[in-house]
DNA sequence: TCAAAAGTGTTATCCTTACACCCATGT
DNA sequence: ACATGGGTGTAAGGATAACACTTTTGA
């Protein structure tokens, strides 16, 4: 066994909150001037577990107590920019990064040094039907993949690129699945789409507009995975209410859980799985409102999670047309 | 950014195989005599992504090809038991092991010095409700966990440790979750009911009879997860299939997907559920039968996937009455 | 009085569950 | 003929999806 010291760990959090409109995702400055996810070494000397090394330099950095974590993937691939092993002053060291998703219901802005909060859908345009199908889909994406698809050597080739295509993006009949963020990701990054592919190439093809700020790293690819997890998990883990201030409206709850999975759900169904899911209780209190009706506002109750097997939130569709 | 050299980083594979009625794994002998893990080193050198590295040395090893892989969780609490920092001759290393599951269709056993296959539930007893309610669970864990329960200092903390208890075992009117082998394991091993807690923290109360094989080091934890994890999948993912053979009955189909989940299932509605996902195709051919009507094998359709959004199988529990 | 958002009622449809029953083979 | 496992039909109940409609505020 080969003892080849030159291994750093890292850890790389994707830290999310939600206001009432966006999900929010704290970003660092990075080297290169990009933003990047909050990253800290892991010291095998002082932390006694990965988690507890996060929690103590997130707390140190950006001054905030994390709630909810979860560990998400370990990235090793080789060729991953690894802007950190030059920070360490080791130019050979191989950098692991182990990604964690963290979720906090606090978007109050850190203190300077602390990172900022940044929209994350400004990172993947794509991803967000709220508003209906996304232009650069159709405008851009779309055509550009089906270019990518003919380019193949072989008709059984290009039958298998046209396949992952319309999995991928729900193109040709097939349904948009929102939980597909890394195929697409990843789909992008091998058809040279997004601008990280030719940067760790060092490929000349430029990238077309519109497809979303650039990360540092490999952070994108990271975030990627984070929001595939999450838009999963919400739905079978009530989760969400790691997001929520103590007492909400229904609407709000509504509107978190659509920044989430990025497109409109159905109010009516929605709230009537909610409230045989049992885990939101009326207080008497009533918001005032914003312009309109005042709404009812709710608490998380956390009894329920002992109750039923344990499940997350139904997204009834809203229906598009 | 300090340098603290001594990390390994070691990949454990957890490799299934299902034969008719048992989940099968590949277990090596460990320094101790206890089963473990198939475990490599990963070398950053050599190895361009953790995943390479791991069908590398698992090919080398056991002599055949993995299929199926997917990366589960990585592990790196101190106190773990780090059998390997020893072979790797640096006794202050910390060890980072990164679990990884995967999936072959082919049980024969592998060559001399390339481990052997035991069932899973050796490890894990209480895991298999196939004939019911394994007797352990009434006789051994319940009272135990109660006792557990009931030394709580407040009775804040005595409720908290029962509500544990109940939703972890489905215990008093809850019923039993077969995804929650990870959360069973680490209560055992928090109460001392399983032997590697007394063995990691050299206390002297020894554990009950009947808690299953002991593994070397974190293994069990290592195979909890995965269990969890394999059992969620199959229900999201056709993965069942990356461990049939290329013809196989619908009873087959059946019992490996009744071996990795638990319990049984209901043939009808499972059949029913099974070709509405339409992931299997009747060959005409039969299956000279084992006793009882001939079977007609089935094949899996791999098109399957670009139908519908690629779901899993169903599985429709049977009544245990 | 009107816009905006909150909140309620009702129906068709599909999936799940739970039955009970018939078929083909080996001994 | 009968035991064994393979395979089919059908009806009840619950969840989902899709409608349209009423209520309460602020401007």
């Amino acid at each position: 066994m080969s003892e080849s010291g030159a291994l750093i760990v890292g850890l790389n959090a994707v830290i999310v909150a939600v206001t009432d409109d966006a999900p929010q995702l704290l970003v660092v400055p990075s080297a290169e001037g990009t933003p990047a996810l909050p990253f800290g070494p892991f010291d095998p000397k002082t932390h006694r577990t990965f988690e507890i090394g996060l929690r103590e330099w997130v707390s140190a950095q950006a001054q905030f107590q994390l709630g909810f974590v979860e560990q998400l993937y370990t990235f090793g691939d080789q060729g991953r920019e690894a802007p950190l092993a030059e920070l360490s002053g080791t130019g050979e060291a191989r950098v692991i990064s182990i990604g964690y998703l963290a979720l906090t219901p606090d978007s109050s802005p850190p203190p300077e040094g602390g990172g900022v909060w940044r929209d994350w859908y400004r990172f993947f345009p794509w991803e967000d039907w709220r508003a209906g199908e996304p232009a650069v889909i159709r405008a851009v994406i779309a055509p550009a993949l089906r270019r990518w698809a003919d380019e193949a050597a072989t008709p059984g080739k290009r039958e298998a690129r046209r396949d992952r295509i319309r999995i991928a993006f729900g193109l040709d009949g097939m349904t948009w699945n929102e939980e597909r963020v890394l195929d697409r990701y990843e789909l992008l990054y091998e058809t040279g789409l997004v601008p990280e592919a030719s940067r760790d190439q060092g490929s000349d093809r430029p990238a077309p507009d519109g497809m979303g700020e650039v990360m540092a790293s490999d952070h994108r690819r990271i975030l990627a995975t984070a929001i595939s997890r999450l838009r999963a998990k919400v739905k079978y883990r009530p989760v969400v209410f790691e997001m929520m201030p103590e007492r909400f409206t229904l609407s709000h709850l509504q509107r978190v859980m659509e920044a989430i999975v990025g497109f409109p759900l159905h109010k009516q169904n929605f709230r009537r799985a909610l409230d045989r899911s049992g885990f939101v209780d009326g207080t008497g209190r009533m918001e005032s409102a914003t312009g309109g009706r005042p709404a009812e506002l709710f608490t998380f109750r956390r009894e329920a999670l002992r109750e039923g097997p344990a499940s997350g939130l139904a997204t009834p569709r809203l229906n598009q047309s």
